[in-house]
Formats: C-alpha cells, structure tokens, sequence
DNA sequence: CTCGAGTGTGAACGCTTTGTGAACCGGACG
DNA sequence: CGTCCGGTTCACAAAGCGTTCACACTCGAG
C-alpha cells in the first residue's frame, strides 16, 4: 500500500505510533509544496492532517489537497476537543476527524471506515443517478445497464451534471465548470452538447436533462419534494 | 427540524443529554417496526444508534434503516472501544460513529459533519412561508408538497414577494425589484402575473397575494390583523 | 344610487429563448 | 497529404412566455 501522507513533520508521538500500531504506511509533510514533490505514483490514497499544533497550517494544508484534479482523497483530520468548534462551515476540507485523546483503535476504526468508503483506498470511481452510471475510472457511461458511447465533453458534462442533481446551472456556469474557467466561446455550445446527451441517453430518459427556461438546464429531480 | 431517530429506547443519559445540548430534537425507538409507525411525514432527517446495550438490536436496526425506499439517511452509530474491532465488515450499516466516553461538542461535530455531507444540512437556500417552500437552487417551487409549474418570471416575482412577508409594493416597486431598475413598461404587466400566480396557487392559497387598493400587492397575512 | 378610478380577466401579439440540422474547423492518425 | 472525428458555430424553425390591450367588474366617495 502507498504510504498516507500525514502534517505537521515530524507529526507527534500519538500520531505516528497510532499509525504504525495499525500498520499503515506514512510520510510527513511539512508544507504544501512537499505535496506534489513527495507524492507516490499512484497519487495519495489518503491524508491524517493534525489540526492541534498549527490549525492555520493544517487547515491550509486540507485545502490544497482539496484541490487537486480529484479532490476526494480521504482526509482524517485530528483535532482537540477545543477545536471541534472550529470545524463548523469547514466540512468541506476534510472526510472524518478524531478527538484527541483517542485510542489507536478508533484510529484504525475511522482509516479503515474511510477507506471503505471512498472504496477500497482508491477515489469514488462511480456517480450514480437512478439507471445512470458514470465509471470515471474507465470513461465509461452506461443507463439501464446499457453502455452509452459518448465523446470527451459529453461525459464531462454529465459528469458533472449527475453530480449535481437537481440544481440548476446557467450555461456561463457549465462553461466555466466543464469546458475551464476561462473559457470564451458562444454559450449555444452548452445546448447543442445537451442535446447530444438527450439523444444518446434515449427518448425514455431524455428527460434526465430539463431546460429551466432563461436560466439553464437542471439534471434529474430535486429530492425535496418527493 | 424533523427529529432524530434514536435507539435504544429509552436512550441512556449521555446520549439523550447530549442530544439535548446539541440542540437536536429526537425521538427514541425500541424496535425495526417502530421505524415506519413513528415516521415524521418528511422521513426522518437522520438517526443516532447506540450499539452498547444491545448491539444485536443496534446492527440490525441499521440494517433495517437501510433498507427504505431512500436508503441514505444519514447514521450515526455509538460504540465502546472495545467494540471498534466488531465495527470491521459493518462500515455499510452507518455513516460515521462516536465512541464511548464522548463529549457532547464531539456528538454536535460528527451530527453537523454528518448532515453538511448527506447535503440536508447544507440546506439548499430555501424561501418559506407556510405551505409555499421556493428552492432557489433548483428554481421548483411547491405548495402543500405539491410542485408549482411556475414561468421564470412568476417564479422571480413570487420569490420576491415570499421573501419580504406582510409588505406592501407598488407596482412601480415591482418592477425595479424584480423586472430591472431600468425597467420602462405597463404597470398592468404586474397585474397579470399576479393574477396568473394567485391562478396557479390554487383557489386555497390564491389570498396569499392580496390587492391593496390604491397601493400595490401584499403577501402573506399582514401581522396587526387575525 | 351614480360615477369613476382601480383592478380582474381573457385573448392576441411579438420578442426571446431553445431545439435542430448542417456546415465549419482544427487536430489526430494513417 | 488526405481523411476522420469531435467540438464549435451558424442559420433557421418552433415553442414559450412576457407584454399589451380591450373590456368587465369592484369598490368607495359623494
């Protein structure tokens, strides 16, 4: 197994023997920077970032990893029980978090438990939406089991579109979200793609893709009202 | 806030105290069969398991909790230490958990961490009044549960209204607010889309949108009458 | 009661937005 | 160099919907 990257460097004896009694493998890192520099081939399979010792640092360091191409390697934040106010409207940098003090065991509990469900140390490979399903290791798409032959942008935007469901997102936001944030060309793009995806998704679900008029287009049905 | 579903019932101390604290209403339930009985009308927003007294009752309970029409209620299981191990192979059954002794801060965290990511408590932006609810994400709006087909310049000016109860706008107000502050058109254009609104209400709720003669349109029950 | 301003109502018009088919264009590949 | 493929753009068709108008109705003042 690649080795977890894990902050501050050198991390506190609590941190590295926890990891070492449940037998992971890990590398410090003390700066943002070391991040690319020291990561393995196969990308990191997760992250332990202790927020004790320098929360500014930690919190900085959860960001960056946030923002690679996938974001969603598995973050265990370890904090004291005086941080855990803190962590309010953070939720986004990080997956899981332990209170300190804390018994190797639920360490272990929580790695394994994250690791389960970003699936098997790797990153979430499916999006999933009713009979849709996005392999976004292999590219591949596939509705009520059949696969769909998309092209590049295609699959990109209903990527990104089914991982979104229900809201609505204007076609300067598609733009900008899908093709690059500094992307210049006509906003008609948006619909002749969306209506590739309806032909190719098939009459019975062309309707996964509503237009919401002068505004944008909206994927699937909002949860809310049944 | 819809409560909690909490087991066992009655939930010892710690945990029904810290529930308390946290701020979170909740209810306890002793058996599977008690789920769909005690069901609030929206689903229950979530659940918190303990699985020390009983963790028989406890796994199958969540067994039972994900096995509904929405499986992915968002639950939170309570173990001792010595349970983490038994914890292996089960990470399916729960969400996230907390282990014994805990502090009640450490519940509220793992409680709003839990809701942030199931996305009910990233709450999408919401405009409420009484039955109407406005999800300004999606641009849906309802009534009595029941979706309004609205046009995106009802929609605008419904939401307008529903966000600024009780008050009193003159049709040149409208307009500005919700046309545009350079808007040069008919004041009779706001008429019919009242009327279409209070149309598409339904005859229950077409007095939401009162006429103030002379003035202007009013939502919602002005406060100094019954 | 009478009158007039203010408002509700239905229908028609015309613009904006979106769908659709096809042409264009640039890069990859043989 | 030529061909294919996919992304972009264009032009036109088709709805959708906002606006306007004419007329009926209501309310309140005198």
């Amino acid at each position: 197994m690649e080795p977890l990257l894990v902050y501050p460097d050198p991390p506190p004896p609590v941190l590295s023997q926890g990891l070492d009694l449940a037998g992971y493998p890990w590398v410090a890192v003390g700066a943002d920077a070391d991040i690319e520099r020291m990561e393995p081939a196969d990308g990191w399979p997760g992250a332990v970032i202790l927020a004790v010792t320098n929360p500014e640092g930690a919190f900085a360091m959860c960001r960056a990893l946030r923002k690679g191409d996938i974001p969603l390697e598995p973050v265990l934040l370890v904090a004291s029980a005086e941080q855990l106010p803190d962590l309010d409207m953070r939720e986004d940098l990080f997956d899981d978090f332990c209170v300190l003090p804390f018994q190797p065991a639920e360490l272990d509990a929580r790695l394994r438990n994250l690791f389960h469900k970003t699936g098997r140390g790797a990153r979430p490979e499916l999006v999933e939406y009713g009979e849709l399903a996005l392999n976004l290791e292999t590219y591949q798409a596939a509705i009520s089991g059949k696969p769909l032959d998309l092209t590049y942008m295609e699959y990109e935007l209903l990527k990104f579109l089914a991982s979104h469901p229900g809201k609505v997102f204007t076609r300067e936001t598609l733009l900008s979200r899908v093709w690059g944030y500094e992307y210049y060309g006509g906003a008609r793009t948006v619909d002749v793609h969306v209506r590739r995806l309806r032909a190719k998704l098939g009459e019975e679900h062309a309707g996964l893709i509503q237009t919401v008029r002068s505004v944008g287009y909206r994927f699937g049905q909002s949860r809310w009202m049944g």
